[in-house]
DNA sequence: TCTGGGGTCCTAGGACCC
DNA sequence: TCTGGGGTCCTAGGACCC
């Protein structure tokens, strides 16, 4: 018997060059080859030709003009980078049916069971480069390797429109001399705690007893890393998944909001991401109210529903309570964005209708029941399942 | 680096249940 | 009435990714 383990995997992690800027690129042939920023005010995307010039995204618009005075700036444009996107995403399901895509411009293709019929790793990301260029018009990185973690990395080597192809059995002499900040999951934070103690390439986080690591980053992070220092990699390219929370900001151009703006700018917000939950079929229980202060700490207020929406005036509702709550603090601090976010999802299919928290089982079991039958009828009961603590579901009949 | 807007996952304490 | 271990859910914050 063979082991999911032993059967060495062939993962594709393909991502799209500075995407919104090679879309601008592509679509007006006299930005080629020149410094291209997209955005207005902050510039959202680069070109490479900009980023050759120190051009890092999120940056001030007036910032990365003195880097670069002879950038040229375009607005974004969505509708053409969704249009772009989607048909980048057709290509990639034509190369494999196991494809996991992680946002607009980048995601992985397990091809291991495609060898006998499309060929190697390489070629296939050969092929899969040339159709995107020839099909859609755009330059596209892809790393190969037997693990997703390692596939990514590679792509990262790859760019600017290259292909890497990480052989197996030398994974680790191709990682370990790499930089810290290549590992996934090191951000500006951790590296600077792993850098003051004296360690700087991925080599040096391998060497590194797993449980030093634990202590130094926490549990999880820590064995993590440790992980994937020494390539150990067991996630798989997963085509289902679904998003798990809806949101939406907005940030003030000025430092202190008022309490007109942020209401004006929380209706908008709630408006639009009760519009994209029912759009997607989709209910959320948690209202996550965002915020930032004038200092810019961020900072976020929830409250769970009792049941699961997808309606407009409930999330607005609570949205405005916790507004409320937060406010005497805002007074004293300022406010320089504000936004919501619905999480907790769950089917629009199905009701879920969670007991207010503390409910006790314990004797009032009956009670909870009661309010199930009250709201959906005695039948409910019966299809009626304990879930979480406190939680009961109860899937609609089909009609 | 005077800092967008969309997300993901993890941690930790309090409250609660069995 | 007291004690206790194992576990979930809620809330808030933090780090990270593109």
């Amino acid at each position: 018997m063979v082991h999911a383990a032993e059967v060495e995997r062939t993962i594709l992690h393909a991502d799209l060059d500075a995407f919104y800027a090679s879309v601008e690129q592509r679509d007006d042939p006299s930005l080629r080859g020149r410094p291209v920023l997209v955005g207005g005010g902050v510039i959202t995307a680069a070109s490479y030709e900009a980023k050759a010039r120190g051009i890092s995204t999120p940056m001030n618009q007036r910032a990365a003009l003195a880097l670069c005075p002879d950038a040229v700036v375009v607005p974004g444009r969505m509708e053409a980078y969704t249009e772009a996107s989607q048909r980048v995403f057709e290509i990639f399901h034509d190369t494999s049916p196991e494809v996991e895509g992680i946002s607009v411009d980048e995601a992985f293709l397990d091809v291991s069971g495609l060898r006998r019929i499309r060929g190697t790793g390489e070629e296939i990301a050969t092929r899969l480069r040339e159709r995107v260029r020839a099909e859609v018009g755009l330059p596209i990185s892809v790393g190969v390797a037997t693990t997703k973690f390692l596939a990514k990395v590679a792509s990262q080597e790859a760019k600017p429109n290259g292909l890497c192809v990480v052989a197996p059995g030398g994974e680790l002499e191709f990682l370990h001399p790499l930089p810290l900040r290549r590992l996934w999951g090191v951000g500006p934070k951790t590296a600077a705690r792993l850098e003051a103690k004296g360690l700087h390439v991925v080599g040096d986080v391998a060497a590194l007893d797993e449980d030093r690591l634990v202590t130094l980053l926490g549990r999880a992070h820590g064995h993590h890393l440790h992980a994937l220092a020494h390539n150990r990699d067991p996630r798989t390219v997963e085509t289902g998944r679904r998003r798990r929370s809806v949101g939406s900001q907005r940030s003030f151009p000025a430092r202190n909001a008022s309490r007109a703006e942020a209401e004006a700018i929380v209706l908008e917000v709630v408006d639009g991401v009760t519009r994209r939950l029912r759009k997607a079929d989709r209910v959320g229980r948690t209202v996550v109210l965002r915020l930032r202060f004038g200092d810019f700490t961020p900072a976020t207020r929830s409250r769970t529903l009792i049941e699961s929406t997808q309606a407009t005036d409930p999330v607005l509702d609570v949205a405005k309570e916790l507004l409320d709550e937060v406010w005497p603090t805002v007074e004293e601090r300022g406010l320089t964005r504000v936004g919501i976010s619905v999480t907790n999802l769950g089917a629009a299919d199905a009701i879920q209708l969670a007991l207010p928290f503390g409910t006790r089982t314990n004797g009032r079991l009956d009670e909870a029941l009661d309010q199930v039958a009250e709201r959906f009828g005695a039948d409910a009961l019966g299809r009626t399942r304990l879930l979480g603590r406190g939680t009961w579901s109860v899937p609609m009949l089909p009609d």
